[in-house]
DNA sequence: GAAAATGCGTTCGCTGGCGAACAGACAAGT
DNA sequence: ACTTGTCTGTTCGCCAGCGAACGCATTTTC
């Protein structure tokens, strides 16, 4: 059991939800890959329902059980969605970049979610409201085969995510977690605490900084106050688990014959 | 490390994939929720490509990266999707009864999957080969949405998952896995070795007869050879962890609204 | 009936990771 | 300057579970 402070992820600034929001416009186009492989016609439906937002680190987009009010379609940044259990613990079982969508559910018409999503590492997006994107789903082909595609994409890794958790050490998982993360933004710099990296594992804080310590002195990374530096990004990929390459390749090769 | 013995999960007798196979008649209306929840001019669609087949125990429905050639209807029985590591572990991720199709991944129109889909209790169920459900599904879109629907809530069943396997110790694990088998067939006697129960618990053998030894002195199930009964279902489900409650209701409660 | 295979129960040494705790480094605010 | 809060590094006792091994019972095969 975690002491109380830590029970709650983080308690956040109090900031408006909306801080940031502005139309898209043709001048800031969305760097979304969900988005960006819709034909135009059907963009063109989504577009004006489309609100750009900033998405501050450890702002809580949904609940587990509350209403999702919003489709999140991201730019740049990273959203964990996160399970919470009875006694406080936490860990991720999937992890959302500019790749795909924060609020799946939506795709079938589901309105609630058993998944906490949480911004990993600040960034900004394009948000839908629930009730656009259902109309907008039935003028949409296209995008309702992306989002369902997404949906079994997301199955896939969150499984192997599963079978990680159950096989793999702390140490290949850190590394895995690391290159996931990397691989979603742009930077070799993850602003991440290793209290954040226990919550995501699964794991206590001790055993992430013993690990963290060991890449370290491997020379593979480096641990800053709040920022873990990616060195050495080969080697690192050498030590983390097959799962990360399994993971990755779930993004394409998978389908079609 | 596993002996070589143990590496492959079961050798099977040589049997023909197509024993047993019939068409289905009237008089054999099928139990699988999803058709079941077809509307009629939709099952007809289907029908004339269903065909009847017998599931026995260990069979293999598909293979990871190999083709999937058909999907199956469950009419009774259990199939478990597994994760095969490269080192000779396994663990499962989703387990599969009469309320949902085997071959998810055809659902969006990919042929390959990452997973082992085994028989884990012996059943029966409607086969469709892949080619015929893909057209099926353009002139279909009530069963579209419904196996879109059904990957979802799978997907959030692998998350659960995912959490039980890093937070949950192997007795609740066990008790849960036995509980949701129990939900998938008729009778209280599961016929299943602990063997098998530890590659799906992805735990070692020993920790998984301890752990069904001493549900055993608690009076909660009765370990036979080859076989476990559960003698006091209440008490199992008390001796659960969270997330076997939580599976079980993904299967309806989570959408709309 | 004998032999072989299968499955369960149990033991034992070992280790990864937990949980609690404390010290020291750094950052921000006053 | 001092204080307060945050973050990392490290220690320590403890235990769940691993992996290998052995004995024994039951079932199957020949």
């Amino acid at each position: 059991m975690r002491s109380s402070k830590t029970r709650k992820i983080k308690k956040q600034p109090p900031q408006p939800v909306d801080a940031g929001a502005q139309t898209l416009t043709s001048e800031s186009p969305t760097q979304n890959l969900t988005l960006l492989a819709l034909p135009p016609r059907e963009l063109a439906v989504l577009e004006p329902h489309l609100e750009y937002v900033d998405l501050p680190q450890h702002q809580i987009l949904h609940e587990p059980g509350a209403r999702i009010d919003f489709a999140y379609f991201l730019n740049q940044g990273l959203v964990s969605l996160v399970i919470l259990t009875a006694d406080g613990k936490s860990v991720e079982v999937a992890l959302v970049g500019r790749e795909g969508i924060v609020g799946t559910p939506l795709a079938v018409g589901f309105r609630r979610g058993p998944h906490r999503a949480i911004v990993q590492i600040a960034g900004s997006g394009l948000r839908i409201k629930s009730d656009a994107l259902e109309s907008a789903l039935s003028h949409a082909p296209e995008l309702r085969a992306l989002l369902n595609r997404y949906v079994l994409i997301q199955g896939m890794q969150v499984a192997q995510i599963a079978a990680c958790n159950r096989l793999h050490e702390i140490e290949q998982r850190l590394a895995r977690w690391l290159l996931m993360c990397q691989d979603r933004i742009a930077s070799d710099e993850l602003p991440i605490t290793h209290e954040f990296l226990s919550q995501m594992l699964g794991a206590g804080r001790p055993s992430v900084s013993l690990a963290a310590g060991i890449l370290q002195r491997a020379g593979l990374i480096e641990n800053l106050r709040g920022v873990v530096r990616i060195v050495q990004r080969k080697a690192l990929e050498e030590s983390a688990c097959e799962c990360y390459r399994a993971i990755q390749s779930f993004n394409f090769g998978v389908g079609t014959s």
